[in-house]
DNA sequence: ACCTGAACACCGTTCAAGT
DNA sequence: ACCTGAACACCGTTCAAGT
């Protein structure tokens, strides 16, 4: 093997940017650093994303948004089927296809919560996406929505699962600043000062409630 | 008046760098830029924001936080009120008072889109945020929510909100690549592909969908 | 094809200095 | 107190060169 073969890969860059991220934050993955990470110097990565940072940012953000490399293998079946399974009808009710795909993409999004910076601008319009897409729209359909309003219902859990977790990155991280002080305009708020929130607990519970409201027959 | 005092207050370096956030994008808000828009050298920032970029930042996402920035006038009231108005009792119904804000919200969400990326990790613990979570709290009692569920529903009201305006920003972005082709795999979002969505309307049928599912008697 | 190394323009921030 | 101007370390990216 020569000397000017160090094994890069796209896939390689993305997993040790996203090792990167998930350690010490988006603004620390720096191409000099990530190529210090893969043993290479920093430019040998423009070989493999020659549009630069940008063009690795969207590939991450795909990685990210793929429901296959989400899931925990459930059944235990075939962990390492990424891409080549075979559809094999799920027969699982269509609202609990919902609610699984709504904890395992939790789940990724938590995970690399240092990248959700990323997600915002960017649509990514890969096979993995669509693939969820479907299973939205086909149990929404399922549920008896009428075919109208499928999309906008499959947004509404779409919107609310990513909200949720940039709810809680939000509740967790540390204050800016000193808290506001708490005073007689906001007796609610103090009266419900000490009720613990279970962020899982919080989450299941408005996921059923969104789901209840949008498949009610009206 | 001396040569040196541009005048230079942190009010005016927040909303000058917003208008480059909304323009042209936030990576594009530098320092220099920044000091070139305030007809300042740069450093002179710092002066306002000791702590620097990051601090800027902060000061950015508690403005955008501001619900009282945010309100368009409703009754054409006062629209120069900010801070000092006194309470004056709300009369709306509960749920109205939850529309208005969220759609009050989602309206600055929107209109400061580029801004989005640094609200992730940042927790405004402001007055005015805190006086959005009285709102909050005081209309889900008000509907009848057991104390110990109203906290999780408040959370999944905003996560909600700030998950719609992510979803329509990166539906409304421009691909990332030549969108994955359509094939037989997906049919049924093959049948809805014609399916228009209107934002607006997608987000108050979720809003109300999500209402009523947490405010069901169960 | 795959990687190196020097170079360039630009960035955030520090610091001493001006008024 | 408020701002300037030079300086430093670091960044993304280009380009010519190596194998």
């Amino acid at each position: 093997m020569s000397r000017n073969n160090a094994g890069l890969s796209p896939e390689r860059i993305v997993t040790e940017a996203l090792r990167i991220i998930d350690g010490m934050g988006l603004r620390n993955l720096t191409m000099r650093r990530l190529g210090d990470a893969l043993k290479v110097e920093a430019m040998a990565i423009y070989h493999h994303f020659p549009l630069g940072k940008e063009q690795l940012f969207g590939a991450i953000v795909e990685y990210i948004s793929d429901p296959a490399r989400a899931a925990a293998p459930r059944d235990a079946a075939d962990p390492e089927d990424s891409g080549a399974e075979e559809p094999e009808a799920d027969t699982r009710p269509w609202d609990q296809r919902l609610r699984d795909w709504a904890h395992d993409y939790r789940a990724v999004l938590l995970r690399h919560s240092g990248a959700l910076p990323l997600m915002i601008h960017r649509r990514p319009d890969t096979v993995a996406a669509l693939r969820a897409t479907e299973l939205h729209y086909a149990a929404f359909t399922e549920a008896g929505l009428p075919p109208e309003e499928v999309p906008g219902a499959a947004a509404a859990l779409d919107s609310y699962v990513l909200g949720a977790v940039v709810h809680q990155v939000r509740a967790e991280g540390l204050p800016s600043r000193e808290p506001a002080v708490l005073d007689g305009r906001f007796p609610t708020v103090t009266a419900l000062r000490d009720v613990e929130v279970d962020h899982d607990r919080v989450f299941a519970a408005g996921l059923d409630a969104l789901l209840a409201g949008l498949t009610a027959r009206r």
